[in-house]
DNA sequence: AACCTTTGTGTAAAAAATACACAAAATAAT
DNA sequence: ATTATTTTGTGTATTTTTTACACAAAGGTT
């Protein structure tokens, strides 16, 4: 089929969703991108994303994009941004609502970037010019995730279930730039009520000794309806 | 013209936007609603908004809108959210992105709301239930609002270009629906260095021998440039 | 002229954030 | 197997920030 069936008495913008996806493997924040194989931008790097369809609010768009290029399921996302510069398309106008996601890299180490795909994960410091205006989204969701660390626990999103003490300021680190003393860290991250103690250490490298930790995701949906804040 | 001569592939959803105006008077926060003269939600009060033009980016959008429906200029305005659940609104898929305003009341106050006019300022404590999904755009806008009023110095968007310290607290108060002691109120705000002292004081009431103030936008820019912050 | 209301100003107390050192456990090296 | 090295876990003293608080001066009101 390529007549053009649907018909309005004003132009209309196509609108699509990118995801930008972050995870967190080997001390380093990384990016999933997709090598595009079709024009424009044929052979450059971008964000998954893709079109809105009519029975799908754009939350739903994002999560089944996700997991359509990339087989990722049940993963925190968040609106960002929604772009709608003239030009940014040079096939014609579009829309672009822009969602961040926080997974679990060693669920899905996997998925994406294996068997000669075409999807592969950078480090942030090490991602190539992008298509359209990706480079700018990439900016902005940088942004967001280091400012919303800060005051709402969604660090976790990018661990394991169950992480060390040490894996999750090592995060922390890495998303904020900046060195954070071992001591204050801990207290500071215990005092919220939200980690679980599991009274088990780790046996191999890395983090030998370390105990295991993990988010106790129910406390926090509780404490967030009564108001509470979660400043780190 | 009825005829539906703009053709695609797939279905567009129509695109709009809408914007809350924030106003600062007499002691309260308010919001500039529409009523509306047509279907659907005939006489129901509503953000104003319209459809996005293809020559235009949805900030340009907004701010064209606003000055339509107002005749509000030169304001601050900032993208809120994307909303697009599909059945948002009964006339058929209608995405919207939202902005919110603070504009500077007293410079206003004629324009909108006079000479019988449909649109109106209401106290945010007074609005009455609103068309579409409004009601839940209004709660995010005044959610982001408090969010952000302590961290950039956007207050100053509601008050006249001189005002008093006792003004820019009340403003605070408001917002942020609680009270702060003057001493140390001004000492932060003053400590920001963003502020320019006329050495005047007001004559005559309100704020009898209060000191007028200026917000200092070009060191603002200076400095947000530089990535300082203005926690407050 | 006396009174009332509102403004401007500094310091002491409390709370929060930061800096900091050593013992114990696991691994790595010899 | 012994020793050395690396990484973890833990508490307190210091500094910084935030909060609480009272009185004198100016302008308007009665």
């Amino acid at each position: 089929m390529e007549t053009k069936t649907y018909c309005y008495e004003y132009p209309r913008p196509a609108v699509t969703t990118d995801c930008i996806i972050f995870g967190f493997d080997e001390g380093e924040l990384k990016v999933l991108l997709i090598k595009r194989g079709i024009e424009p931008f044929i052979g450059k790097w971008a964000f998954p994303g893709g079109f809105l369809q009519m029975d799908e609010n754009s939350d739903q768009c994002a999560l089944r994009e996700l997991y359509e290029e990339t087989g990722v399921k049940n993963v925190f996302i968040e609106q960002l941004y929604t772009f709608s510069d003239v030009d940014r398309d040079p096939r014609g106008r579009v829309i672009t609502i822009s969602y961040y996601a926080l997974i679990k890299l060693s669920d899905y180490r996997l998925k994406a970037g294996d068997d000669a795909s075409n999807a592969e994960w950078f480090p942030i410091s090490k991602v190539p010019p992008l298509a359209f205006d990706h480079d700018r989204i990439l900016r902005i969701a940088i942004a967001r995730l280091r400012g919303k660390i800060r005051y709402q626990p969604i660090g976790f999103e990018l661990l394991p279930e169950k992480f060390t003490m040490p894996e999750l300021q090592s995060l922390y680190e890495t998303v904020l730039e900046m060195q954070l003393d071992r001591r204050n860290f801990r207290k500071k991250i215990l005092e919220t009520g939200l980690l679980i103690d599991h009274n088990e250490t780790v046996k191999g490298l890395p983090h030998k000794g370390a105990k295991y930790f993990s988010f106790d995701k129910k406390k926090y949906k509780e404490l967030s309806e009564k108001g509470f804040n979660f400043e780190i």
